[in-house]
DNA sequence: CCCTTTAGTTACCTTGAGGTACCAGGGTAC
DNA sequence: GTACCCTGGTACCTCAAGGTAACTAAAGGG
């Protein structure tokens, strides 16, 4: 094997691999909607639900929690009333928005074949 | 927000997203670890499984056939017994492989980040 | 007074990923 | 000839992520 997958490859899952650790960040459902609707600018709770879209408030909570025990978002509550707590990425949560612009250049690219691929496993396996 | 952005955030979650797609791919738990293995080179299925360690026959299964629906992988069985069935990355999923740097690069240069404000935030959390 | 608004929390349910255990089916050893 | 191994794959169960909805506190409007 390369020396480069080596790295990620390892001896099986680790929940430590820090390729792991940024894949079970990202891989789920709302967190990449969540940064991509950040990146415009620190918003407040409700309008980060209503702007991503189908997400729950229980699941969002969780997710900028997580986001923020991570570091790439803060989280500033003003203890006024009704509450408002406004949600802002950090600077290391912009750092990721390269490797999800590549991840997402290289969805765009070759989506249309993955989706061919598919659709083709998917008649013969009806035969 | 940015042209960039509203090509993945879009009106909220949509499974049909490409980034989502790939995401969904790519975010669970063995498909990285299967990707990097077969780097290598074609390899059979109880090689895989030894090699990928702490997978489960029937989670390898439905891993390298959803890689086989996408078009990532082959999968070529031989009428032998015992049978004997090879795997190999096609060009599509070696394409892959550029995506999957740049989230490792990422990975080990801000991990150490991660980690530690994991570590502050949980500190707070339990006083 | 009651209802609304905000940022949650809690209870409860559904779903599906992943783990364990087993199967088919032809070898081969005795 | 029968008992057991090898391979790839499958039935079945578990458990936790995620969804729905009800509830909270405290101020303000009608």
């Amino acid at each position: 094997m390369t020396s480069a997958t080596a790295a990620w490859v390892g001896d099986g899952y680790d929940p430590e691999c820090p390729t792991r650790v940024l894949l079970d960040r990202v891989g789920d459902k709302w967190t990449v909607l969540v940064i991509g609707v950040l990146a415009d600018g620190p918003m407040r709770f409700t309008a980060l639900r209503d702007r991503v879209g189908g997400v729950s408030g229980k699941v969002l909570t969780a997710t900028l929690r997580a986001l923020a025990r991570d570091g790439l978002v803060t989280r500033t509550a003003y203890p006024t009333i009704p509450p408002r707590v406004d949600y802002e990425l950090t600077d290391l949560g912009r750092s990721l928005q390269g490797p999800l612009d590549v991840i997402r250049d290289w969805s765009e690219q070759h989506i249309a074949a993955v989706i061919a691929h598919r659709d083709k496993f998917d008649d013969g396996a009806s035969e």
